[in-house]
DNA sequence: TTTTAAGCGAGACGGTACGTCGTGTCTTGTT
DNA sequence: AACAAGACACGACGTACCGTCTCGCTTAAAA
């Protein structure tokens, strides 16, 4: 009914973010304004998205979150620790929304036609684009192999290795292909012409879902 | 018997580098050192290799060439236009060298297959992967919209598509398929993955070019 | 036996000393840690002895009496009041032994000497001389037209226009001579001497005292 | 005829001010804007003429030397140090200017009591205050064993020592008197004076002069 | 041969963000 | 209420890097 219309739940993330350092004895003093943590996170997420990366500044940041640039500090040790904290706090991850009612001769490859569609619309557009690109210098500043990159798309890649699942359990995808890598090299096209913003032919990325549901397909 | 190795001539990309507001009429003063373009590059790609991108200072270029911090200037108006040079100038474009000799059923797809093993296998490199990482930097911040992915994607994308192409010639692989999508599905997918260095799983790529290639296929 | 040595009687001044805001009434409330004045006073004079006055952290003193910091904050509204209330608390003003026993052809001349010989050896002190230069960064801060001076000084003053007064009596000093402003030249230049700490050629102030006793000397 | 009013030559002082570090090649690189250096200097001194030691501020100084901040920087390593240096830049000393035609019985002990009067009157006056004050901050600040102290006040003292000699070889104060003795005094006397800005009671100076010069006095 | 125009090394300069630190206030839970 | 603990707003500090500028010196072609 609309969470049924989002490919992917994009909460469940977390579990580091803006808690460093806190462990020991809970309760001790002042405790930290809950709000300020989200506050934080949006800023820096309107901010990233409205100006790039690079024209990203604490001070600002702090400034439209309504606290102080300590506050900040106290949270995330740098800017692209917060920026990296911001991408997996689950309210910016690539979901990719798509309309479950594509008709078509076989339901799941149509999903999967749909999903790319869907993403990338989703993914030519402006605000993506800052993050995706703010992603590859952040991922480049932590260098973390790629563990930034894994846990970004991680829900994309969960989302459509169940579609491609359920494709196979349907027929309409072959048993033996490798789900896996096709799931990853969508995703891997997907995010590359994002970044690349070659105006992308419109109807490129169409283009490859037609090879790659060619070969996903059974016989 | 080495060249012949190299799927893409490495060199006559370029022409634009280093040569900024110089009348070609070979002017009169003193001339410029040349051998300081090329010292200035390899400083470059040897720092951006050994400390990545953020770590790269116009002032620790000039030292590594031997050269004054104004002579870069001279022939680079920012950083992220020497880097973007410095990653056009042969001196590092991905070419993706492949041994020919792979036999299969198909030539084609052999072929294909060939060069996403030997593409996986250098974009694993840790300075190829430093270098992809600063190319995605350096690309956010010139805003100039995929060309410079475009330019340095050049050469293999060129390599790949003359293989496509002579494997529909040859038959087999199908008439009627976008040779320009699979190509670029398989660059960005690949250059995706030295991103994220998930070592991914070796045969992941292999998993790719199977499932690509049964789709671009004939029949 | 010991008290009789001190010059001046190093108690009493005080009187506001660490009691901010709190009607005399013995509130409802957890009666103040008594201990607790003593420590942050002690600790403020160990740290700044040590180390200085701008080394000096409110936080630093806290640690070291073992205290909140807002425990401190609760009694003195700045560092720089607790600086001045520590430098007035008897703890440490100045007071300047003497030796009484010191034999010459005019007793209270004799005195004087002596009180400028004792005041210059203790003003060398290297703990007195970071006391008097935090007394001088303090007033500079507080901007309170020398009062901090001036209690700073009383006890010194007091014992000191005393003798003056006593050799006025006895006819060692002649009548007209203006007491308080031998005095204070007499305060000042020492004082201003452990500024300096020029070591202060050892005799130098045993010259302003003859100067300043030939000069009040009756005939 | 004007230089003769002033008591003390103001320049000459100089030698380390403004100048770290660039011993070696001269000529080498754009040599530095020596109006900056003075530009500084007399930001430093107005803002804290204007709002004291405390209230002053790098970026403030910068600002009004229409200098960027690093400028600031690149010659001299810190605040206190700056402020050090204006001080004893010449362009602010205690020179404490006098007229010479005082009229009395003795022109040395008349000499002596004028330039008293006068620093008494220049030593209040608000701008000095401040820069004294500074100067005590400073001074606890960069702990130089009161060298801080001696450059500032040698100006004066040389001048005072200039005119106790006179005063001897004119016969008016006694030879064997410790002049150096009665130049400290008196300086520490009428800045320790400034620092409390006990108002002083007019007159209290005057006090101290007619005891020292008394003490001085041949006879 | 003398200009003259540019290259070059060196380093100052304006600007701007960074991350740190200290102050004085506020807010918890505990005594 | 006091207290320990620690978050918070504010604001200065000193550092680093960018891209521009200005010196003195060198190098070659043009006059």
């Amino acid at each position: 009914m609309h969470a049924e219309n989002t490919l992917v739940p994009v909460e469940q993330v977390q579990e580091q973010g803006a808690s460093q350092g806190r462990s020991p004895g809970r309760g001790r003093g002042r405790p930290r304004n809950a709000e300020a943590d989200l506050a934080i996170l949006d800023a820096t997420r309107d901010l990233l998205v409205a100006d790039g990366y690079d024209a990203l500044t604490m001070q600002a940041i702090a400034d439209r979150a309504g606290v102080a640039r300590q506050t900040v500090y106290r949270r995330w040790p740098s800017k692209s620790r917060l920026v990296a904290d911001m991408m997996l706090s689950g309210n910016l991850a690539v979901g990719f929304e798509a309309p479950t009612d594509v008709a078509g001769t076989d339901p799941a490859i149509d999903a999967v036609r749909a999903w790319l569609h869907a993403a990338a619309r989703q993914v030519t557009d402006a605000s993506q684009v800052a993050v995706i690109r703010a992603l590859a210098s952040v991922a480049a500043e932590n260098d973390d192999d790629g563990r930034l990159y894994a846990t970004f798309t991680a829900p994309a890649r969960a989302h459509l290795l169940a579609l491609l699942r359920a494709g196979v359990e349907q027929g309409g995808i072959r048993r033996g292909a490798d789900l896996d890598a096709a799931a990853d090299a969508m995703i891997g096209a997907v995010l590359f012409t994002a970044l690349t913003r070659t105006p992308s032919r419109p109807g490129s990325l169409d283009a490859l879902a037609d090879v790659l549901v060619e070969g996903l397909a059974a016989r």
